[in-house]
DNA sequence: CTGAAAGCGCTTACAG
DNA sequence: CTGAAAGCGCTTACAG
């Protein structure tokens, strides 16, 4: 009798071999879970007959029981940015040798769908959660809720200034002072500013911007800071407004490379040329390495080892941190330099 | 009394919604998952209190009992690869809808931690998986398995020619005879190859090659076809050896490009000039779409298609597709014209 | 060294 | 429209 049902042959259960040895359940698991108290023989032969039946235990049964499913969930606004990408990569190098795996989901920049991500992660009951939050940074409803629930995570790239939490983060005033201060060598004095949405890393790097400004006696003109955002399109938006008004700066820093790529591109429609009409920098080094050459100017620091220190974090935390010293990581930026930036165009 | 267990809060179960609304389990089972059969005063009550509550269910229990986990497993070589990211981000549009959930491995081109990987997410009872494996073309001895457990797997990018299954590609044959048409019409007529590991795609490729060079009537020299690999390092090192030949040829077709990237890179180093002394081709686009210039000539073809065509049909399979008629999709190729191929050099 | 009992939190039949 | 029973495949105490 045929059914319509999907038909996905029933896997072998320890049962199965225990019948088939005429051993207990609870032996085969022992057995198989390596505990000290069982006989060699026994071991051996449960050790073969699952190989032959090729089992493999179910992780429903196990992780209803023990209260834990070896599942960490991961929360990213872009896969295909290398710059999460890389992090992902770092998670996965941290988390793997402890027997975990990684869940990723992709919020594309929508907290709408990273609360829906979220719910479903922690109903699926991951042991913990690693995410680049797409919230405001006022809003941290979501994660502190998480934290009131014992749920444990590590917040990477943004966090929220009202929550205290696991973070891992590099250093956002320093990344856009090395900017600055490398216009400033060139010789630029104006120099304008393309905001990001409203999430920790964009306000620190404005405050960033400002505090360089100052401390390099140059003046800020409130014109040439303008409301961008994250994405190519929100970059060549923000250029195409600020590149028409009546007076323009020589040099622009913006709140990300893509959104650095997109202020390119409006430059370059409006007829002028990077970096000898205007110089551009962007922060996060998205272009990859093996490129022959670096077209931005931008700031980097290690993804791999955000990813992977927030994997062994969240493994610690798992593993019965306290809440007390909630770890506050933060990694130096470097500059990178390329074609984007040179010195400004002479009167 | 504490313990050293990791402190995770009891969540909410069915149970303690029923036991507070003196209903049975079952009804409030009933309630949330949208059954018909209960009365919508009860319904309400029930659906108050699991938000208040803060209810969510546990995914182990139901996978447990219902036999699916709605989730599909994900195995690629390589996650900072634009080219793998973008296909993940394919296939995510494609479950999300359904109410799947992805869960992603990085084989970093290792077939044995594939192998781990592929049974550790049958061993987690993944509804199905989509592969681009890195074993061996002529060892699907892996998959096989799968087959013969019942379990819906999609191959994608790559495939075993001996193992009947589900697979969606690019056209391998028709990207390098792009390539390969592009150089000669460039006026290339000593054109070489850089090969890549032992996977259907290499093979498909260099065969492409050795085609298209006999239907243009170009001569076939055995010395400029030499092995290489996937990666940038593999490029490079063929790069050295190729070039440093007593003669070489005025272009290479590289078998992807990361490859051909390497191959930029030794030619630099050995003093050439990309394009004046050597043309080279790539196969994948890897380089973003941000980006100001296409530093490569390659070729692409839409891996978020792919992507999503592989979730639908894993989706169509787990749904109950029948073996009989496993789909075989292939995607067209188109030529990416970059700064890296242009007219030989006149002798 | 081995096993019988109970239970993790749900859902699937089966009754009413 | 609602509920009591049984069971999914394991593991955690508790006995022997």
């Amino acid at each position: 009798m045929s059914r319509d049902q999907p038909m996905r042959r029933r896997m072998t259960t320890i049962q199965d071999i225990a019948a088939e040895l005429g051993l207990s359940a609870m032996t085969v698991s022992r057995a198989l879970n390596g505990h000290p108290d069982v006989k060699d023989e026994t071991r051996a032969r449960v050790e073969e007959r699952a190989r032959e039946l090729n089992y493999r235990p179910n992780r429903f049964a196990r992780g209803l029981v023990s209260r834990q499913s070896k599942l960490i969930g991961v929360v990213i606004p872009e896969i295909s940015h290398t710059f999460f990408s890389e992090i992902t990569g770092g998670i996965q190098e941290a988390i793997e040798p402890d027997g975990y795996t990684l869940i990723l989901c992709n919020s594309a920049g929508s907290p709408e769908r990273e609360r829906r991500e979220v719910d479903m992660l922690v109903g699926g009951r991951v042991d913990g959660l690693i995410a680049a939050s797409t919230f405001p940074q006022d809003d941290p409803e979501l994660y502190a809720g998480l934290a009131e629930e014992g749920v444990p995570f590590v917040l990477i790239d943004r966090y929220f200034p009202a929550l205290e939490s696991a973070r891992v983060h590099g250093d956002d005033d320093a990344t856009i002072r090395l900017c600055v201060e490398h216009l400033a060598n060139l010789g630029h004095r104006d120099i304008g500013f393309i905001r990001g949405p409203d999430v920790s890393t964009s306000s620190l790097r404005l405050a960033g911007f400002r505090e360089s400004l100052r401390a390099l006696g140059l003046r800020e003109n409130p014109d040439w800071i303008v409301p961008g955002g994250f994405t190519v399109d929100a970059g060549r938006e923000a250029g195409l407004q600020l590149l028409q008004r009546p007076s323009r700066p020589t040099a622009i820093c913006a709140v990300n490379d893509p959104c650095a790529l997109g202020l390119a591109q409006s430059a370059r429609r409006l007829g002028l040329k990077v970096p000898q009409d205007l110089s551009i920098t962007g922060v996060g080094k998205i272009e990859p390495d093996y490129l022959p050459e670096q077209y931005l100017t931008t700031t980097e620091w290690s993804r791999a080892e955000i990813g992977a220190t927030a994997g062994r974090t969240l493994l610690a935390m798992i593993g019965g941190g306290s809440p007390a010293d909630l770890p506050d990581v933060m990694l130096s930026p470097k500059l990178v330099i390329g074609r984007s930036t040179g010195p400004p165009p002479s009167r």
